[in-house]
DNA sequence: CCTACCGATCGGTAGG
DNA sequence: CCTACCGATCGGTAGG
């Protein structure tokens, strides 16, 4: 173990606020977990406030990532879709922490800085949406509210950490055929 | 403003727990909200901890008794399953604090406190299990894992307080018709 | 990155 | 239900 640096500290964040919650985790609690002091954080960071910012941002960017590669792909939106949810499914399983921290620990930033990861929410839905809309104009998709179909479709895809564990008798590939199976069933048409 | 009971110690702390998290939220806030000290808290409960898993149990109480309803109506499998969603909505809608923190502080319960809410979740979502079930023995359904097709549904009905506001432009009933028909797609068969 | 510390706040209790 | 208080812990800082 070398010396601590600030990316070591936000990954043991996010390890500490997925699961015991922001304010169920003090800054000697974080100390603890990278082998400081809690003090000595403050060497690194400017406030507990700004570590949250900064699991929540690592979080938000690799949902990106995920949505720019699928739009990118030089495929047909109903395949688009399924790069979507696989990808969600991979960055949810990947990084759980940085994804339980931007799901549920977003709302105990200061109101100004939650400006920040609603937007970005705004604009990885926006890529659920831009694909059902070129799927019904392609002819492949049912034409149902984008907006609608997007949360309800997200709503699956986050819910995941709650209760799928990779080890289970469902492997994430299964996982995966069952959730594009339920999303797909609905924009069919007769 | 008579007397404080109990039970507005209970509504209140279900507001502050479901607004600022159950670590957020101090005997102090809990006392402020009812027009108490957070000291004076104490001749009501013995301790916090003990007012969250209160909280959390009306809140499980309140899905079991949606579902006991939508069980015993004398009905078909497909009309039962309406009848569970949009019962489940109700609560959600009507009883959001209560559901909230059900659903996100239940975890900061002590360990062996928190079997409980687990298997009252466990029964409930059996009430869907069996539904799907009966659903595809009658031939309304297609036969799918009743355990995976019960997570995918209710992940839609858990996440619906995240977004969904009954003053929007869409109202509740067509917000439960939305989610029956999305659902119903993934059942039908070919 | 530690030592040494700050004022504020935490959950909770004794006694009335 | 309040007064008065407990020891523990909180986020954070000064100074090295």
């Amino acid at each position: 173990m070398a010396t601590v640096t600030r990316s070591d500290i936000i990954d043991a964040a996010g390890r500490l606020f997925a699961e015991r919650g922001y304010h169920g985790t003090s800054m000697r609690d974080l100390g603890n977990e990278v082998g400081l002091l809690g003090s000595s954080i403050y060497s690194h960071v400017n406030s507990k406030a700004e570590i949250l910012t900064e699991v929540i941002d690592k979080g938000a960017k690799l949902f990106q990532a995920s949505a720019d590669a699928a739009l990118a792909a030089p495929v047909s939106a109903p395949e688009k879709l399924e790069l979507l949810i696989s990808g969600h499914i991979d960055v949810v399983m990947d990084h759980a922490n940085e994804v339980k921290t931007f799901l549920y620990e977003s709302r105990f930033l200061a109101a100004d800085q939650r400006a920040v990861p609603l937007e970005q929410r705004n604009t990885y839905e926006a890529a659920f949406r831009s694909v059902f809309v070129q799927g019904a104009e392609a002819g492949d998709f049912k034409r149902l509210d984008p907006v609608i179909t997007s949360i309800l479709t997200l709503s699956i895809l986050n819910a995941i950490e709650r209760w799928f564990r990779d080890d289970g008798r469902l492997d994430r590939g299964e996982l995966t055929q069952r959730i594009v199976g339920f999303t797909k069933a609905s924009l069919e048409k007769e």
